[in-house]
DNA sequence: ATGTGCACATAGGCTGTCCCTATGCCTCTG
DNA sequence: CAGAGGCATAGGGACAGCCTATGTGCACAT
């Protein structure tokens, strides 16, 4: 199911942010580099949409109204996310040599990089990073040959040669449709998870790696084979809310899912699920300039979640 | 300042997440009800923004690069808000004679209620909900007369004749700028706050007058007038971050700021700066029907957060 | 009262984007 | 070796969006 038309053109709400800020439609014009008849109608299209007024325009400028509020509310959220999005894509795009190269697991990469990257860009704004995301491997080994000044790992042994800080938490979650008959029970044995197919990566990933182990080491040995095999996370999580089959997912991935009730969380028994997420650089060569910038903001996103309530 | 263009265009994403899950170009441009070359060409067209390579294509059907893989679990996040922000828009709409009519106050609203709204699609999908928004008296007005089923308040005392339930917890927090003096000791007496001119909502706004209550329950009676007033939160969070001066508001406003570092938290000494959320409907009258599933959605993400680590 | 300034709305014309149909090319499979 | 499935390219047409120029309404000052 396709996003709705409504909200994909997120200019236009963008432009509505920027005349909740400056008062007036012509101000938000001249922000967006855009003449102020543009901005004027491109508003009215959107009240089109939205189908309800969204402005009080005055002589002495334009408010917004109560369902403004909201809605300005609501598509801040969408913008606070596509600001990450953009924060990640800069992140990629290798144009210019930059001299911060970060190497990441995919989760690390996926949830918690962009933050960090904003937070990068209000302490040194000059900083273009340049992100290279894979398995814990390949982290450990552009971290080893120097081609990267600092990596992120999911395992929970460091490679050898590294140094490491643990700098959030991470956890698998065992999660099925709502209609499964696991969502009623909200538990299953491990035994019985582990005998159970499931939606899965493929051999060799990182989750896939971290659910066999954690069986093997809660002494469950035999271990039924996926139910399917999928190689995207995206694709694993729309299987499993159409009710193929039961899934494991890290819980970053599945977070959003669970709170909208598309996908009900099962706890594992007697398994251990966790695992820390790792910074790590070389051993005896401590992180300097923005590398050590970025491991600051990185531990200090830990401390945080302590900070609140 | 503006987003930047190349997040703007959240089709092109969408479109992205599709080919992750059907494995294909052309079923991905069927779901979105677009001829197969079309979606070739946004796709081509966005991995020319991006600036890297999303999409292996093969004569089998296309498969997420690691980069495509990344970006498409950015773009997720962004999809997922732009979700919320259509459920938000839907309620807002009275088109449609719904019968499931909601009165909430401005926090809820924005930052609670896509959310519950998108839970309940899924438990009765026929149910279109419509929104009214306002301060906790326009709330009560609209219960007590019937002319909504279901009201959430922010207030700390319920209004004669409504029967409530605690849905949710709140809390005003004072911010300031990173480089203000006060972000480094992250903490001020409550009488420092009170003598200073804050950048703050027109006074009557709910916001204004729980602040000011709760400097008067702590046996503060002079406080400084605000520094500038201005009329919508968003306008006030960037006088904030501009550093014009400290700014009260709710968590749930900040925290995405507080997070990325753009503005700072300072603790309020022997201030009680609490407040639950609370369902309010009238006396005696239990809500039924879709009115009562809204309700059993927004107790049960009270419980949801318990449950988390 | 009346003029002046500020802010938003409307009009007209143009450019560019986006989409569709038709077709070509490649690869895997039977 | 032929057919099917999948993606890319080409060409043409519709429409959305932007700009400049101008109109309208309100507030405030003289």
């Amino acid at each position: 199911m396709p996003l709705p038309s409504r909200v994909t053109d997120l200019t236009s709400f963008d432009l509505l942010r920027s005349v909740a800020e400056l008062g007036s439609i012509g101000r938000a014009a001249q922000a967006h580099g855009m003449s102020q008849p543009s901005a004027s109608e491109r508003l009215k299209t959107l009240e089109g949409r939205v189908g309800v007024t969204l402005l009080e325009r005055t002589s002495r400028g334009a408010r917004l109204t109560t369902s403004g509020q909201l809605v300005a509310g609501w598509a801040a959220q969408v913008l606070a996310r596509a600001a990450d999005l953009d924060a990640g894509i800069t992140s990629l795009r290798a144009d210019r040599q930059s001299h911060l190269r970060v190497a990441a697991s995919l989760t690390v990469a996926e949830y918690l990089l962009p933050a960090w990257l904003i937070a990068l860009r209000s302490v040194s704004p000059d900083t273009a990073t340049v992100l290279s995301a894979g398995n814990s491997v390949h982290v450990a080994e552009q971290v080893l040959a120097q081609k990267a000044d600092l990596g992120f790992v999911e395992s929970t042994d460091v490679p050898q040669g590294l140094a490491s800080r643990v700098v959030a938490h991470d956890e698998l979650v065992l999660v099925v449709a709502p209609d499964h008959p696991w969502a009623r029970r909200r538990r299953v044995t491990a035994a019985k998870a582990a005998a159970t197919p499931l939606v899965s990566r493929e051999s060799g990933s990182g989750t896939r790696q971290a659910w066999e182990q954690a069986l093997t080491s809660a002494g469950i040995t035999e271990s039924a084979g996926p139910l399917l095999e999928m190689s995207s996370t995206t694709a694993i999580k729309a299987a499993a809310i159409g009710g193929i089959g039961p899934a494991v997912l890290s819980l970053h991935t599945v977070a959003a899912d669970v709170a909208a009730r598309t996908l009900v969380r099962v706890e594992v028994g007697e398994v251990d699920l966790h695992r820390a997420l790792r910074a790590v650089w070389p051993s005896g060569r401590t992180p300097r300039g923005p590398a050590s910038d970025l491991l600051t903001i990185a531990t200090r996103s830990l401390t945080d979640r302590a900070d609140r309530r």
